[in-house]
DNA sequence: TCTACAACCTCTAGTCACTAGAGCTTCAAG
DNA sequence: CTTGAAGCTCTAGTGACTAGAGGTTGTAGA
């Protein structure tokens, strides 16, 4: 059996975060000691440590949510978990290609000053304030 | 002259968005109206055009305080604009770094299951569950 | 067995950058 | 002069935590 903070340790999620992720519904409420405190088994290790890599991989709470309920229902197809990851892959695909361009535009922005000069004439204001130079969309 | 509203349509803000950047001194606060409704002039709309585009390329509303303070005094020196930019481009880079890496771990996840079966020897659930698989850090 | 104190408990509020809604007032077209 | 879209303020909610206050429990050492 651990304690909070043992379990804490071993798998890197913060006290607080743990009693969140059991306040919001994400970890099932664990047992009590007689002064009620939280003593948590293997098993909560392991649901702990779920959670943990996978809010590693970005998935939302809710996403989790939705794939410890498929854990639970071993009857259900695995197409639904499979489509949850898809989903995610995609959203970091997303936020990849909106990154790229972001770097492209910050190196012409940031590179394009020496540094020197005062503001009024400084090339990374100028292009903050001026959209037009920027190549595609945001 | 315009309204909150023409201001927003010409510059993409929501106009519940624009009084919020007031509320928290990003945008000086408009002239009013008799009535008390807000009126732009033309500095006003390229002052928030200035903090769309900052915004969109990610910068903090405190870096975007500091760029705009930055404007306000010409005499001080270009090299701390700079800085913010770089410190953004940083940024920017380490989250294109993870995010890589994530995508990569997502395919493995993601394409290694064919979607049938069961959720019981579902590979996104067990990826999920056990760490061990993969490479790198998170 | 006692004591000290680290670790635990609950509860509320704060973070960031908005967004939504209630309930009211003003502006401008017809 | 009427109508209704657009404006106003204020409060509260979002996601995923994080921080702090103020009190209680567990446990190691004396």
């Amino acid at each position: 059996m651990f304690s909070i903070g043992q379990l804490s340790k071993q798998t890197g999620v913060k006290v607080p975060t743990i009693r969140y992720y059991e306040q919001v519904g994400l970890l099932v409420s664990a047992g009590r000691t007689e002064g009620n405190q939280r003593r948590y088994d293997k098993g909560g290790l392991e649901r702990l440590g779920f959670i943990r890599h996978a809010r590693d991989l970005g998935f939302s709470i809710e996403a989790i949510t939705a794939l410890i309920d498929l854990q639970q229902h071993p009857d259900r197809s695995c197409q639904e978990a499979t489509l949850i990851a898809q989903h995610q892959l995609t959203d970091v695909r997303e936020k990849l290609l909106r990154l790229k361009a972001l770097e492209a535009e910050l190196v012409r922005i940031a590179d394009g000053c020496d540094g020197e000069g005062n503001s009024e004439e400084c090339y990374v204001l100028a292009s903050l304030a001026d959209h037009q130079h920027c190549r595609g969309e945001h």
